[in-house]
DNA sequence: GTGGGTGCAAAGGATTTGCACCTCC
DNA sequence: GGAGGTGCAAATCCTTTGCACCCAC
């Protein structure tokens, strides 16, 4: 179920954290909301709303999937979830590490997983020096074939 | 009208090769596609697809939006138009220059521009190497405010 | 107690599709 | 002449919204 890199205590931690971030911020912590972050953090990386909506139910069969887009709204406000619009028709939550850094997509079986890149952090202010504007964020993309899907045939 | 760098002359071989390309991959020439291809080329750079229709219509009233829409899917698959998706609920297309390669976006505005970034062509090969994907595309966007919008009060 | 949160159902909006008619080659 | 293209309208699908009810603080 967890496939991304981040250990056990990294996430229990990961959930306190966003718990007390929405507290502080004035939202109120629902039984809803609780099996929403354990969903985004403790599930598998990069999640869509309908998946997160499919693990919350286990732990909370009444919530609806409205519920599930409105606490992301909530969260992306507070910039603790980032949202990968990867073009696949549905959009991606990453709740775990919200900076926004470099992913990459399989294009046969859909994976997505982070990827470091030297010197992807001098990209934004070289390409604001290069075009004048104010840049606040990026996105850093790239689509391909994963290990698995390359060693699988069809 | 125009506001990406690329001269008249660039602009009209372009057209021309895109015309030249839908027609040796066995596609008929029809005074709509004519229209959509100097549209895409011609007007405002990276348009929606209701921009392009837009300015079809003003050559070729009768023209509909899936007709847009459908030479734009044959062109991405012919690999002669990128498809922008950048979480505005619309998408843009760059049929100047289909390869991939990074654009700034105003998130104030809307404007896209391409930008050059220096070593951005190594990018692809180091995530592959990092990730162990075989890559074969990528996507570099960069968000923040334009310089117009910089020097404007709300 | 009360204002924010929830759940339901309906709306929204860009894009896609089905199909009868048309036209480019 | 016939396959491919067009145009209309309806369908799709993810996401958002309105509103009455509920419950965390």
């Amino acid at each position: 179920m967890v496939s991304n890199v981040f250990d056990l205590e990294y996430r229990t931690r990961r959930v306190s954290a966003l718990r007390t971030r929405l507290a502080e911020s004035g939202c109120r912590i629902t039984p809803q909301r609780l099996a929403i972050l354990d969903a985004l953090v403790n599930g598998a990386s990069h999640p869509t709303a309908e998946e997160i909506y499919a693990l919350v139910l286990k732990v909370s069969p009444t919530t609806s999937l409205a519920t599930v887009y409105k606490t992301l709204d909530t969260l992306k406000a507070l910039g603790e979830v980032q949202e990968l619009e990867l073009g696949s028709g549905r959009n991606h939550y990453d709740a775990v590490d919200p900076v926004a850094h470099p992913h990459v997509v399989c294009t046969q079986c859909g994976r997505i997983e982070d990827v470091r890149i030297e010197g992807a952090s001098r990209l934004l202010e070289e390409a604001s020096r290069a075009s004048g504007y104010q840049l606040l964020t990026e996105r850093l993309e790239f689509f391909g074939i994963c290990h698995s899907c390359q060693t699988t045939k069809n």
